[in-house]
RNA sequence: GGCCCCAUCGUCUAGUCUGGCCUAGGACACCAGGUUUUCAUCCUGGCAACAGGGGUUCGAAUCCCCUUGGGGUCACCA
């Protein structure tokens, strides 16, 4: 682009629901697209559709936006020279536009009878395309029957046998004959325009110099472009993202699981994660790099490495890229950001936590760092920690192990007179403990998990018993000894 | 069905524009082995793809055509 023509993009959601994860994606890419150009990135809300609005939703979207990191310069909450940014607020101009039309000839009102439920709607041949005999219709005609009061809607007058070029940032020239582009609605016959006819007044209004969006919107690219020609306006650049697919291939959708960016914040993906899995959506750097944040995706940001074809949403690697970030984040804000979760459970109190809680907390952080996905995971992995686990199976088995009373008993007894807690060196001390006793440290060290954890996974023993602490481990394996096979400690 | 888009491992992708360096590279998942007192992490190895058919060319995953397959869209929703 000329330097002179500044980039200016937009991501445009209807408040409408949640934050799609297709609308996240489509927001992150125009977000990328202005910051590697330097250009803005523009947030506007097409609030035209009064019946389905909301402003839970609203409120929604933008924390969403707030929580991924996609930072916009001009709108909601933010201002900007090219408002307004709600497109509810800019009706004046759409409707002046509307009669601008009718005026100017390329729309022309088409009377409807008592509510023509869509002409067509179902699978429709070859030519049935919508062209309505109230095209020709002399213009004082019209005027008079409106005034009248016969119900009527607004329609596009597409003008026949014309090309229609799209040159497409990604996909390239995209051609349409006009006769097939429908008498598209532009005015709805309760007055208010439609989404292709303000969308293009918006874009047009702001300034805006590159439309990225989904694929979905590539057949109404030719609507819009006649329209931009009707209006006498030079068109932006188009650029349609390819889909994301759910499992089964189609359009991501509820059906195929989780679709709004909240579900994947509430079980617990770091936002970091979910970024960069969207970037990889459509996207690449080169041919090996995988994990990558903002700044780098910005610096490699290029539509020309964008992909045609859709992209089916895997779990398994955002769970895999999850455990990674989660992997790579320093105990302490770890701990942090597991908190919530932990609180949730009832494990922590509310407000600022007093110095062994914390400690405590970041002990747990550390516990589960290395065995979590996403941070929605860090209760069930802690539950032993926190309350009087239950033994499963196969802890039974390892406390039901020949001698593991007595084997208890020794181990209790030798922490006991340990002066650090842990042991400072666990697995010298188990060693002698396991040497004094004559037994492998297996021996030991498998029923003392089971007393512990009541299971046979989980973290190092030093770190359960750091977790614990003194008091309560003993007391655990002390209870445990005295359930486990007493009699066979003899032997 | 009309129109439009798309087509490399099961999945995300590199390579395609600017044919040869591709006996097609990386990642997830899966399988096997190793490290680890356990689980996990980590390391090593393995499995696995150019949809099919015609061209063009000395040479095609890469260019062209056809077929097949998949998707999008056909609202007074955005």
């Amino acid at each position: 682009m000329a330097p002179e023509s500044p980039v200016r993009v937009r991501f445009a959601p209807s408040p409408t629901g949640r934050l799609h994860i297709g609308g996240a994606r489509t927001a992150l890419f125009n977000w990328a697209f202005a910051r590697r150009h330097r250009g803005v990135f523009v947030l506007r809300i097409e609030d035209t559709d009064a019946e389905r609005n909301s402003e839970e939703s609203l409120r929604s979207i933008l924390d969403s936006l707030r929580w991924l990191g996609l930072d916009w310069d001009e709108g909601p909450e933010a201002g900007g020279e090219r408002g307004p940014y709600f497109q509810s607020q800019r009706r004046e101009l759409h409707l002046q536009t509307l009669e601008r039309g009718l005026d100017e000839g390329w729309l022309y009102r088409h009377f409807t009878g008592p509510r023509e439920p869509g002409a067509g709607g179902e699978a429709r041949g070859p030519r049935e395309l919508a062209r309505f005999p109230d095209r020709d219709l002399d213009p004082a005609e019209s005027r008079r029957r409106a005034e009248a009061g016969a119900p009527f809607v607004i329609r596009f007058k597409v003008p026949l046998g014309e090309e229609i070029l799209v040159e497409d940032g990604i996909r390239g020239a995209v051609r349409y004959r006009s006769d097939e582009v429908e008498d598209w609605v532009a005015g709805r016959s309760d007055a208010s325009p439609t989404y292709n006819f303000v969308c293009v007044l918006d874009d047009a209004a702001m300034g805006i110099t590159h439309v990225l969006r989904g694929e979905e919107h590539l057949v109404n690219t030719p609507k819009q472009v006649l329209l931009y020609r009707a209006l006498g306006l030079e068109p932006p650049a188009f650029a349609h993202l390819p889909l994301i697919l759910g499992q089964d291939g189609r359009k991501l959708s509820k059906r195929t699981g989780d679709t709004a960016v909240e579900d994947y914040r509430e079980r617990g993906f770091p936002p970091e994660a979910l970024l960069n899995f969207l970037a990889l959506l459509g996207f690449s750097i080169d041919d090996h790099t995988t994990v990558f944040g903002r700044e780098e995706l910005v610096r490699h940001f290029d539509l020309a490495r964008v992909n045609k074809a859709g992209a089916v949403f895997d779990e398994d690697k955002l769970r895999w890229l999850s455990g990674e970030y989660i992997r790579s984040t320093p105990v302490p804000e770890l701990a942090e950001r597991i908190l919530p979760w932990l609180r949730r459970e009832g494990w922590f109190p509310e407000g600022e936590l007093p110095d062994p809680e914390r400690d405590r907390l970041e002990r747990a952080a550390a516990a589960v760092r290395e065995r979590i996905q996403t941070y929605g995971e860090a209760p069930e992995r802690l539950r032993w920690a926190f309350e009087t686990p239950d033994p499963d199976a196969r802890a039974l088995q390892a406390l039901g192990q020949e001698g593991a009373a007595g084997l208890l008993e020794a181990a209790a007894a030798a922490l006991e007179r340990e002066a650090a807690f842990p042991p400072a060196d666990f697995d010298a001390w188990a060693r002698d403990l396991a040497a004094g006793l004559e037994v492998a440290a297996g021996r030991i060290l498998k029923p003392l998990r089971a007393a512990l954890t009541g299971t046979l996974g989980g973290p190092p023993l030093a770190e359960i018993l750091g977790l614990l602490g003194r008091e309560e481990a003993l007391e655990r394996i002390r209870r445990a000894a005295a359930r486990a096979g007493g009699a066979a400690a003899a032997s």
